[in-house]
DNA sequence: CCTTTCCTTGAATGCTCAGTCAACTTGGCG
DNA sequence: CGCCAAGTTGACTGAGCATTCAAGGAAAGG
């Protein structure tokens, strides 16, 4: 069938992806050779330049892809959770550099530090991060919303900037934690996360 | 003299950083080449390497001596300045990138960017960044013990935990706005780092 | 079967630098 | 005035790597 050829050439596609994901988490997108990516697929260097223009291109699409499957995770979370503080602990969590063994996602994180240099030259890898960042900003305030939709928690501030602030917050821990900063252990981030991000929510514990 | 000699020796050494640095903020770090900064300096590229011992040394003492300079005129203009409120401002102020025109320090933020990339490498950067974050969250805490020891700020949280939120509040917004995105604009970082900082302090305005 | 189309290979090409080096300059010092 | 050391030059070398390409499978369709 023509669908197998074609799905073959999907799963290339994507396995490459992944493989170059991977690639630059270990080496650094600097230290990122075309060969790299080909032997961690099995394949020839060749091929890699088969399926992507040039070694520019698919670096680029290899870090969005990674952010997209980050993404596509959090979200199938935060639909599983009904109350609202959990999801935000949940979200909080998920974002820990290291604090979750199960995901060896290590530093999907260092994906994100590369995509910040690219894209400061790259106009269009620019526009991207922005899609992605408004997508991660809105997954903050729409927990906000939801959490105030059911009265958990109170009204207060516009939930956009609250999506900001608490997004911006948990960027900016994430990156001494990543780089093992004694000073931000996983654990000290989370609580600091969950109790700034409460308190600007305006959240008080009903427990005693 | 031999003092000139050694002066000489001196200033060019530093007049080389200077330059790579602004090489690195134009064009980045990987596309800094050592004839960019021999350009930048009026020199021969031999040069370069007859200061530095290799391209890889310059740049990351490049980007920790930018740094070191953000660093001294931040405490510099701290000092002049006796009110905990008026501190805070000036230091969210300095940090938003795009806001003050008369620092032409476009991105300084941007070799922050190039300095977490490769710290998450370089062992010796890596602790370098550790000393100048630590010093960065030190500034804030220190601005928040001072308020409260005038008692323009109230007691409250740990002044090291607000330290590190605070700071981290501004590492993640400078991000977007260095990147322009829109829903970043310069005007917005400045309002919500201190709306967010004030309020985690718990200061409130005595003014009607 | 035979052919066409898609995959895949790995050797060959060519470019771009980092780093070296031998020669030249300059300024201080006896 | 020469000498020496520090500074400076720019041509050269060599390695590393992206990209190209000609040639070889292998599956689908006739």
């Amino acid at each position: 069938m023509a669908r197998t050829r074609q799905r073959n050439g999907r799963d290339r596609h994507q396995e490459i992806l992944d493989a170059a994901a991977r690639v630059i988490t270990d080496r650094g997108l600097a230290e990122t050779r075309i060969s790299d990516i080909a032997e961690r697929c099995g394949v020839s260097p060749g091929l890699i330049l088969y399926y992507f223009d040039s070694k520019d291109r698919l670096l680029a699409e290899a870090l969005t892809s990674a952010n997209d499957q980050f993404y596509l995770r959090l979200s199938r979370e935060m639909r599983r959770m009904s109350s609202a503080r959990d999801q935000l602990l949940r979200l909080v969590e998920l974002s820990v550099p290291g604090l979750l063994p199960e995901f060896e996602r290590l530093d999907e994180w260092a994906l994100w530090i590369e995509i910040w240099v690219l894209a400061l030259r790259d106009p269009e890898l620019s526009k991207e991060r922005e899609v992605l960042d408004r997508r991660w900003r809105q997954s903050i305030a729409d927990i906000v919303r939801h959490g105030r939709s059911t009265g958990e928690f109170p009204e207060g501030d516009d939930a956009d900037d609250l999506g900001v602030a608490i997004g911006a917050l948990i960027d900016g821990l994430a990156i001494p934690v990543m780089m093992n900063d004694p000073a931000c252990v996983p654990e000290r981030m989370r609580d600091i996360c969950m109790d700034v991000a409460l308190k600007l929510i305006g959240f008080t514990p009903a427990a005693a």
